[in-house]
Order: C-alpha cells, then structure tokens, then sequence
DNA sequence: TGCGATTATATCGCGTGCGATATATAATTA
DNA sequence: TAATTATATATCGCACGCGATATAATCGCA
C-alpha cells in the first residue's frame, strides 16, 4: 500500500469523521437537558419516553412497549417495575395469555401527563435551532432508524 | 382552556412528535451496529470512541478525553481503568502537575488503530443512506451539539 | 392428542452515564 | 506565607442497555 492510501485509510477513524460520535453525545446532552424537568415528577428519561408510550396506547403488553421503544425485556422489566413501583402503573397477567403481562397506567400515571404537558414547549426553547431544520434533522433520524431496524 | 387547544397541548406528547426519541433509538441501534465488529477486539463502543481519541492525541489527560468525548470523570476513569486492566493504554501521574494523569497507548493500543482499519467502512456499508444525506445528518447533529454545550 | 418450536417475560452480569460528593494538588490572594 | 479558591481525578449509588440464558405458556403440526 502506497504512503499516501494508508494516510487516507487511517484518517477514516478520527474521530471527526464519525457520524456514530454526534449521534451519542447529541443523544446524551440531549437527554442531560430533560434531566431537571423530570426530575422534580419523579422520573427519569426512558421512564418518559415509556409513559409517553403508555399515555397513547395503555393498557397494552410489554411487548408492545418493546416494539415501540425499541428496547428489550431486559432493560423494560425492571424499569416498568420501578414505575410500579412508584405507583405510576400496574402490571397484571394477562388472562387470555398468561404469558403476557399487562401494564395499566394508573390515577397518578394518568395525572403525570397533564404535569409533563410544559416539557415538549421548554425543550424546543432549548433547541434553539429553526423548526425547520429540526424538523429535517428528525426525519433524517427516522429514515436512519428505519433501515437499521431492517437488519 | 378550549377542548381544541387542550387536544393540541396534549398532542405534544406524542412519541412521533418527540425529535429526543428518534435521537435515543438512533444512538442505540448504532451502537449495536457496532458490536459485532468491537467484539472481536475485546472492546466495546465507548472504549473505541477513547481510543479514536487516544489514537489522534495520545498522551494526553484524562480531562482531555472528557473535553473531547463530553463525558465526565465518573464514567472515564472507570473506563480508563478498564482499557488499563486490557493492556490498551497506561495511566500514570503527571510530574508536572501531580493532580493530572496522563493516558499513553501500549504497543497494543497503538496496533488496535490497524485492526480497526475496517471498522469505518463496514459502518457506512450498513447505514445505507446516500453519503451526502449522512453528511447533512452529522453537520447538523453538530450543529445541535454546539448549542448544547453552550448551554 | 402430544411434543417440539415459538413466544412473552424475567433474570444475570457487566459496562456505561451521571448527579453528588470526596480528596489531593495547584493557583490565588489577602 | 497562610488561608481560600479552583482544578483534576476518584468514588459512590442508582438506573439504564444489552448479550446471554432461563422459564413458563402457547402454537403448530405430525
């Protein structure tokens, strides 16, 4: 290999040529910027993300969660119990298939959404990037996960 | 509050209307992407994101690595200690200023950047997305980022 | 019907992430 | 120079994520 091909191959992993490093520290600092609205409802990020799950389509089976959080028993199990836990949801056996279980939002599950409903307006206040470009940057994001989710 | 209004506050909620969730499963699927090709090398994602580091700014300190990877200590030096514990890089105090220590790559460290040579290109065959749109995506993660860190 | 394959959830172990706090060293300043 | 402040790293505790494996219930097909 000539000195000159090398050079090329090697500078594919700084790491200012990545698109994986964005994507991780954006998600990251993003999720940092939720932390202290959450905070004070008791919850943590991926407990958002699963209420937000919960408010549209509860009662539904963990395996729904699953599929729409794109998340497997083995992070969901234990966090559904720690919402249980705090008394956000119940999870029953289902009695048609007893395999599945059934999570059920509760009063105060219910009620979190009306103390989350300032969270999407103070976000898009800290994003301050054009709606627009947001917009274009979430469907780039969606089309991403679509593929990767083919394989 | 109208009914109509309250039904566009609470619509907010909606998974799909979230830019942060897309960003999270995006992050994660990536990473999962990547190893089966870290695995081999007895890594994992964040430990190859410190090495991509090392690689171009070895030896450096310990809060270069968090300025450049946006960690902080509690999660490096773990890690650190870690690659240490593999044979990857050294830890030692820094003489000139005894708070600070200082990362150097072995031998292993250094011969781990040509067997990951292949990791780049095994990645942008996976995301199949034309590369022009992939360079939009990542400018505009960073362009996200950089707000972010002002904040 | 019965038995192997599939499905739904749970558990385990390990490596992050990160808020909070601790410790040691260096820099500053009164 | 002594006291204060700032900086660099480390530690702790807890909640993820996820590969691997386990368990129980259901399905499918011979």
């Amino acid at each position: 290999m000539t000195q000159t091909k090398k050079q090329e191959q090697e500078d594919l992993l700084l790491l200012d040529k990545q698109l994986c490093f964005p994507l991780y520290a954006a998600s990251r600092l993003v999720t940092r910027l939720y932390q202290p609205l959450l905070e004070p409802l008791g919850l943590t990020y991926p407990q958002y993300i699963v209420l937000m799950i919960l408010w549209e389509d509860a009662p539904c089976s963990v395996s729904h969660i699953c599929d729409r959080a794109l998340l497997n028993t083995n992070t969901l199990t234990p966090l559904l119990k720690r919402l249980e836990n705090d008394g956000f949801v119940v999870r029953t056996r289902s009695k048609i298939d007893e395999r599945a279980v059934e999570i059920t939002l509760t009063e105060k599950g219910k009620n979190t959404k009306t103390q989350c409903k300032h969270v999407p307006q103070e976000m898009s206040k800290s994003l301050c990037m054009p709606d627009s470009k947001l917009a274009t940057l979430k469907q780039s994001l969606e089309d991403l996960i679509a593929d990767l989710q083919e394989q």
